[in-house]
RNA sequence: GGAGGAGUGGCCGAGCGGUCGAAGGCGGCGGACUUGAAAUCCGUUGAGCCCCCCGUGGGCUCCGUGGGUUCGAAUCCCACCUCCUCCGCCA
């Protein structure tokens, strides 16, 4: 949620920033009506106005109301009689006013819970220096990492990691299917192995960056997800909700972390805190299909390790971590040993809480071509806002302290499915046995997974 | 799951249906003392929102959350959430 004198204060800037980002804030004026964004500022400002002259009139009744019950407070004093009269006078003046009061309060709280909602929706600001456009070829390639293999020189062509899993048993989709459905997997032995060795991998390079490690709940009050800028319920969600009971299942720990300190004031000298979140992620994936969604590269169900930071409020201090987090995530994966490339996601592409992404995406031989592995996004205080999640901060003043909201930053350390997905295809062999990366080996225990 | 108890400001903790945004303490900030610090003493210190003639201006709200009773609710009633104690069950 973004801080409403935006709205109030500079509508032109808003209106830019929904062009450039083309998310829908209305469902009848979605980014390729004419005029779209000013139309939505238009929108926004008026669901603001009615809201607030609405909340004045009230207030005004409020007013009159504690003016009547501070009068009879000074009843006492009058000779009985008197006293009695005054009373019933105020009593049904105050009684007249309570009644007025509540048609209006139903008035205010409608106007406002229609103007929040709208609010809501509304995607953070974007970085200055994020690339404009959407579509795969706005995105700014920031760097290369690791050299592709040459399958051609070794006299081979790489098959996709399903194909080489499966030949492992290190992959079970068909149980998966029968036990949960299509697109959840068990993973077997060395799969196992290599999915838990990814895990401590990426918690030990988390732990030396100075990252406090958490297993956090892998469900979420629906008003924690909402906080996070995710929608829990709706025909397009990729979030699942438990029947019955106000809990959604997470997509990413990010939630539960990122949901640690709702409601809270923290003190300035604790920031940055750094923390590191292993949880399970599920994901509906609604619409999703294709070749790109095969195997375990688009499941309903895996395993990250999430990093999570809060900052001061400022956003040259959230950018600096946000590029940290870069460079923890460059380092996993070139430790890993795996080609990847590194995107400046494009503002078009961009989820409403994000003020900047970058993405790791690693080269996937087997479908050859890259795909997304981690991503890192700066969700500045948009996130805060709504949680309540404020620091008390030493303000131009002397000695004043004043409450700020935090800046978060979050980003995947490994998603374990992803990382097996592009550690499979890289270190295929032509017999189908696959080398365990050098970092994993402590964990998995072999040099090379071969089928059993 | 059953039976009790409790949720108050950054933290701890008092609070009679009206003078309670709320005692007291801690912490923070400013000052005195000190070469400096500690100790001590004095003062000060909640948040959110709305309006305007934008000021040492006016108003509204907030005591777990949401309802209700009342002219008036931190205080009374109901529901929910959370925590604690005891019992039961259980990896």
């Amino acid at each position: 949620m973004l801080d409403l004198r935006i709205l109030r204060d500079d509508p032109d800037r808003l209106r830019e920033n929904l062009a450039i980002r083309k998310i829908a804030v209305f469902d009848d004026l979605p980014p390729q009506a004419p005029d779209w964004a000013a139309a939505t500022v238009a929108r926004l400002s008026e669901l603001d106005r009615r809201y607030r002259a609405l909340l004045e009139e009230e207030e005004r009744l409020r007013h009159e109301q504690n003016e009547v019950a501070a009068a009879m407070k000074g009843l006492g004093a009058l000779p009985a009689d008197e006293r009695a009269a005054r009373r019933k006078t105020l009593v049904e003046k105050g009684r007249a006013l309570r009644e007025n009061e509540r048609l209006l309060a139903e008035q205010v709280a409608k106007a406002r819970a229609a103007r929040d909602e709208a609010w809501a929706r509304v995607p953070n600001l974007t970085h200055p220096d994020a690339p404009r456009g959407d579509g795969d070829d706005a995105h700014r390639l920031l760097r290369t990492v690791g050299t592709p293999r040459d399958f051609e020189a070794e006299g081979f062509v790489p098959r996709d990691h399903l194909a080489v899993a499966e030949g492992l048993g290190i992959v079970d989709f068909e149980a998966g299917a029968r036990v949960a459905g299509q697109k959840f997997y068990y993973l077997v032995e060395d799969g196992a192995l290599l999915d838990l060795a990814l895990q401590r991998y990426a918690l030990e390079v988390a732990r030396r960056h100075g990252f406090r490690l958490h297993v956090t709940p892998d469900l979420a009050r629906a008003e924690i997800v909402a906080g996070l800028g995710f929608q829990p319920r709706g025909p397009s969600t990729q979030i699942y909700s438990v029947a019955d009971a106000d809990l959604c299942l997470i997509g990413t720990a990010e939630i539960t972390l990122g949901g640690m300190l709702a409601d809270t004031i923290l003190d300035a000298e604790d920031l940055p805190l750094l923390l590191a979140g292993l949880s399970h992620c599920f994901r509906t994936e609604a619409g999703a299909a294709g070749q790109e969604s095969k195997g375990l590269y688009r499941v309903h169900q895996f395993t990250k390790v999430e990093l999570f930071a809060f900052t001061h409020g400022d956003e040259a201090v959230s950018d600096a971590m946000h590029r940290r987090f870069l460079d923890i995530e460059i380092e996993i994966f070139e430790g890993l040993g795996i080609p990847f490339r590194v995107l400046d996601m494009a503002t078009g592409d961009l989820a409403a809480p994000a003020y900047r992404k970058y993405d790791l995406e690693a080269w996937l031989p087997g479908r050859g071509g890259y795909g997304e592995i981690t991503s890192t996004s700066n969700c500045t205080d948009y996130q805060a806002r709504r949680l309540k999640i404020r620091y008390r901060d030493a303000a131009a003043g002397k000695g004043r302290k004043k409450n700020r909201f935090v800046h978060m930053v979050n980003g995947t350390a490994v998603a374990t499915s992803r990382a097996i997905v592009a550690i499979v295809e890289n270190y295929q062999q032509a017999d189908g046995t696959v080398v365990v990366p050098e970092v994993l080996r402590p964990w998995v225990g072999k040099d090379v997974i071969a089928p059993v």
